[in-house]
DNA sequence: AAAACTGTATCTATTATAATTACACTAACC
DNA sequence: GGTTAGTGTAATTATAATAGATACAGTTTT
């Protein structure tokens, strides 16, 4: 799955942790998830065009989610950010024999089923519940390595 | 999903509807697929290690199935060739902020789970039941484009 | 008007993918 | 036993996809 995915989902979650009542900039969203600020740009802007957050331009401006967590599926990301992760890869393409082009339908029938499928279960994982499972682990970790610091979600605005 | 899957498919369809008793060539593979035979001799290769086809060297050497038609399902296939197309790409992999590691858990096992799910459906999807949709398909195409001409499968060893 | 933001395009670097070439090895055939 | 027709596999090159970086116009707030 290409990595925009991983991303978006992150900062979802990222902007469902800030209770401040501050917006997020993008360059604090790209710190948090180690990438550089255009292309956390670039991928808000996809998800607010799909009504997924708020974004507000010039001085104080920066993200919110536009929906509660629990709301927010993965399902509407993975639209959203068009994956196509099941998506068959032809790299004959432009080729017209009647063979190919037969075994191509079928095929491309059947991936589509599944992506329905895949869509199906992500309709069951909210950003809600990925950041309440991502704290159970993170303080399971931090119990194994206690030298971790955890963040602090206050130093969003510094 | 990577295109050597849509390959090792579209050959093992080839491989089942060779009735004639000689094995199959890289180089006749490779035209009815539509790309080179080194790289058809590759992916089969792999197969064959999976033990799907076998393959036999020197003269009159070339592959034939290792199974009947309806016994490789198309997660056979998916397994052998490694695709993980729901594998989730992190392009800030070496980080060690416990936040993401505990965020890439979380969603990896989430992605781990939906990779289950897909395979179940692979499951029932068979190199046979594939063939006889892809001659279907192309029934009905011949009657819209009758000068398509329709393959002759015993041109094989040419 | 200046400052702090987003929105977006463009360029460059890096990586992944596919095509191509090459050749060692193997088995059948004469 | 040598020639031929095939696989197995590595190495090289070409092309395409991805990610990083930079730049700057436009938008709000102060």
């Amino acid at each position: 799955m290409n990595s925009e995915f991983t991303i978006a989902v992150h900062c979802l979650i990222e902007l469902a942790k800030n209770t401040s009542g501050h917006l997020y900039s993008s360059e604090a969203l790209s710190q948090k998830v180690h990438t550089h600020s255009a292309r956390v740009r670039k991928i808000m802007s996809t998800l607010r065009k799909n009504e997924l957050v708020v974004t507000k331009e010039g001085i104080r401006g920066g993200y919110r989610l536009n929906l509660d967590p629990r709301e927010i599926t993965l399902a509407l990301v993975y639209r959203a950010i068009a994956c196509e992760a099941l998506k068959l890869n032809w790299c004959s393409c432009s080729e017209s024999d009647p063979e190919l082009i037969s075994v191509r339908m079928v095929m491309d029938q059947a991936f589509g089923e599944a992506e329905v499928l895949l869509e199906e279960y992500l309709e069951r994982l909210t950003i809600d519940s990925l950041l309440r499972q991502a704290e159970k682990v993170r303080e399971s970790l931090s119990c194994l390595c206690p030298e971790n610091i955890p963040s602090d979600p206050q130093s969003i605005d510094k």
